[in-house]
RNA sequence: GCGGUCGUAGUUCAGUGGUAGAACACUCGGUUGUGGUCCGAGAUGUCGCGGGUUCAAUCCCCGUCGAUCGCCCCA
């Protein structure tokens, strides 16, 4: 009679959301990814979502248009709150915390933090609005041993190793060398090169050369700085590479010495894990060292992962040198790009392990302590609350995936008894002492 | 922000200028205490929204919103 108004249930495009079974995958990709970074010595920290907008800006960069920034419903026309925003990563937060509590905290500062990030980005394959990150940092006061740039990359090579996922690869280079070599070449405003080189997967050589030729960048530089980005090498033979191009600079030496020490220092990876590739280069403009990408070693080329060395991302904050370096992983494009391929293995619909039926309603007493027996060794029970037919409550525990169906006596005296939906076998238990 | 494609049941999709269908999912049943298969029955949609053409539009046209792919950009 009534009519009534129903709202299109949808999701925002670019905010995914996965049924029980896939979100129990990815809570357990969240434990195994915890793990590693634990057995490192990494702390949990939490942050706020929401941070200031000039806190998020410091590090600077025309980057405001995909910053969610927050107003309330009913603010005031001209309201002179504080604007404040979505963090859009987990870093500049992280050195906002580090300066924070910089009396209080101990370094090298070793921390991580999984937690969803926002950018207003157009979603598309691979390109989410609300995404989880699993970051790790190490920041220290003034200086920063080189091996933490071996390291890094290394607990995030173990924290996907941990995981059920394709292999993955990483893809490591450093920002020194790039520059260093592109001073040496005399660009002056590298800027513009090195996005176009970016590209290079995208596009390929002969869509580089043309973007760069269309920006004015003389032939003969193109086609060193296009040389150059295709130097990848499984070891530290780049070096060799990289000379025989003919450019110096004392950068470029720095560079090239940097992450050699780096590639020499993961050589307990498997093979084909690491890759110096002088191509990588990505976008953050706060890097100034190693810059590492992971991907898989097959098929989409789109980084999962990355990180990089800042020698100064906290400068805005606090008036103290603490270079860092840090990696991530990008847990929502990683599980999301495997779930469009069908490649993620649901779990289980939810953790029951153990459904208790009713019989029927005047044995609820006598179930409910049954239950609670069984949850009290610390298994998770699930009771059947309604006296349904016992066909019907078996069909929920086998639509659920729920290993084990408990039958409680249907009379005084009847013992109790234990089917195992798997191989449908049922026998008498004792609740006290039963084990799966 | 720009361009291509698309928008029909919970989902995946079919369909016709005369106001709609399949599959899967869902609910119930196939008697008395036991699932997955099978069989039977049932429920479900303002055919994205607004306007126009038409005697008549889910189907044609315009707009709009949304989705999607790509571009830009990407911390």
């Amino acid at each position: 009679m009534s009519e009534n108004k129903i709202h299109k249930p949808k999701t925002i495009s670019g905010f995914p959301e996965w049924l029980p079974e896939y979100r129990a995958v990815e809570l357990e990709w969240m434990d195994k990814i915890r793990k590693v970074f634990e057995s490192y010595g990494f702390c949990n920290i939490e942050t706020p979502s929401v941070e200031e907008i000039d806190a998020l800006l410091a590090k600077g960069g025309d980057t405001e248009k995909e910053i969610y920034t927050l107003t309330r419903l009913h603010a005031e026309e001209n309201d002179k709150e504080a604007r404040l925003a979505l963090h859009f990563d987990l870093t500049v937060p992280m050195a906002r915390y580090v300066a924070q509590h910089f009396g209080n905290l101990t370094f090298p500062f070793k921390r991580y933090q999984m937690q969803k990030s926002w950018r207003g980005e157009r979603p598309q394959k691979g390109r989410y609005r609300e995404f989880y990150q699993c970051d790790i940092d190490v920041v220290n006061i003034d200086d920063l041993p080189l091996h933490f740039d071996a390291e890094l990359p290394a607990v995030l090579f173990e924290a996907y190793q941990a995981l059920d996922i394709p292999p993955v690869e990483l893809r490591i280079s450093n920002r020194k060398i790039i520059m260093g070599f592109l001073a040496g070449l005399g660009i002056n405003e590298p800027g513009v090169i090195t996005r176009t080189l970016d590209k290079l997967d995208k596009i390929g050589a002969e869509g580089v050369l043309k973007m760069l030729a269309a920006a004015g960048v003389p032939d003969a530089v193109a086609q060193k700085a296009l040389a150059f980005v295709n130097i990848k090498t499984p070891d530290s033979t780049f070096a060799e590479q990289v000379k025989s191009l003919g450019v110096t600079s004392d950068l470029l030496t720095e560079g090239l010495n940097e992450l050699t020490f780096v590639t020499d220092n993961l050589k307990h990876l498997p093979k084909g894990g690491v890759i110096a590739d002088l191509g990588i280069i990505r976008g953050l403009d706060y890097y100034t060292g190693t810059v590492v990408e992971a991907r898989f070693r097959e098929g989409n080329p789109m980084a999962i992962g990355g990180g990089g060395r800042y020698d100064d991302l906290a400068s805005s904050f606090i008036n103290q040198k603490l270079p860092g370096i840090g990696v991530s992983i990008g847990l929502t494009r990683l599980f999301g790009l495997l779930m469009d391929q069908g490649a993620i293995k649901p779990g289980q619909k939810a953790p029951t392990q153990v459904l208790v039926v009713l019989p029927e309603e005047s044995r609820r007493a006598e179930v409910s302590a049954t239950t609670q027996i069984l949850r009290a060794k610390g298994l998770n029970v699930e009771m059947y609350h309604r006296d349904a037919k016992i066909k019907t409550q078996l069909a929920y525990a086998e639509k659920k995936g729920i290993p084990y169906v408990w039958f409680p006596p249907f009379k005084d005296g009847q013992p109790h008894e234990v089917k195992n939906m798997l191989n449908g076998n049922q026998a008498q238990a004792d609740p006290a002492s039963w084990k799966p």
